[in-house]
DNA sequence: GTCTATAAAGCGATAGAC
DNA sequence: GTCTATCGCTTTATAGAC
């Protein structure tokens, strides 16, 4: 929910007043639950947000006895959150725009977890010494599909990257067939 | 002049305050060049910079009897527009965090016109069907190697994305080696 | 814990002198 | 064309009643 507001106006454009709306709550009781204001709420949203992707995409990326499948998974995993391209990432967002200098650290860990986690999971499926790139050029796509998608208000330029991934990631030893060479 | 204030700090960021200060003009002036105000100067600065891409680009991308030149030099200004990954694209901040409604039309022009530009160009040089997914891959990924160089605060990520675009645009059919794997 | 009232500062924009 | 002064509004944050 708090985290939907900053999701939709940034962090500048989620003014307290309508977060105060959005959530049903007075400033008083804001500032009760986020002493430290709305650098705080932003600082609580982001924690969150590195906990679901650690719990829902890195972990299994890491460990898991079957990469092909974390990975299968992670790109399921990251078409759901990201709604198939009609919500934004705000850790993206934040990086670009707003104040990277107040949660620097926590927008650097989020997608430097997630490459090395991929990292990892590609190194034991085949792509040794080109896992780390192939991992970094995943997680910019990613990136760059939200960006190109909102831009373009077309939600299927996300779709689409998301399968040159598969292909990329997975289909040179699977069945699946890649959609522009079908 | 203008354009680096609202990189550096956004649409939102960029205070009349701030901008007078940094233009060394005050606010009387300012809102003499430019009557719409913030919005106004906004927009000149969109125009300014797809003006700059429609010449340095994306005309010799649809124009030049030699596409695969063109394409090299696409790699080489945009390397140097974007400061090899120092600096941050406007356009994509735009179209995430501030206000994309504002300036939609021109936020999505730019990459569709960067986009097509290049499908033409990658025509003329062999990709026939890919074409289209490959040129919407290397904008996307353009942008998303500007957020994650910025997120991890590391401009080599943007090297290495042009790097493998290269590779991928021009590699196949010429005596160039892909650094991920020599 | 939640509310209202309010403080102090910054915002975009305007008016008018020069 | 550039400046200063100012308007009206919004911002974050605090104080204190309940």
């Amino acid at each position: 929910m708090l985290a939907e507001v900053f999701r939709a106006h940034g962090y500048a454009g989620a003014s307290l007043a309508l977060i105060g709306t959005r959530t049903g709550l007075g400033k008083g009781s804001l500032y009760h639950a986020f002493p430290g204001g709305k650098v705080e709420m932003a600082q609580a949203v982001l924690d969150e947000i590195g906990a679901w992707f650690e719990g829902r995409i890195y972990a299994s990326l890491r460990d898991t006895p079957d990469p092909r499948a974390a990975i299968r998974q992670m790109l399921a995993e990251t078409d759901g959150y990201f709604r198939s391209g009609r919500r934004v990432c705000l850790v993206g967002a934040f990086a670009l725009c707003d104040e990277r200098d107040l949660f620097g650290d926590r927008i650097a860990g989020y997608f430097a977890q997630w490459r090395d986690a991929l990292t990892q999971a590609l190194r034991r499926c085949g792509h040794d010494t080109k896992a780390f790139d192939l991992a970094e050029d995943t997680v910019l796509a990613i990136q760059g599909g939200l960006v190109l998608a909102r831009a373009l208000d077309d939600p299927e330029v996300f779709g689409r990257m998301l399968k040159r991934l598969e292909w990329t990631l997975l289909g040179e030893t699977t069945a699946r067939v890649h959609p522009s060479t079908s």
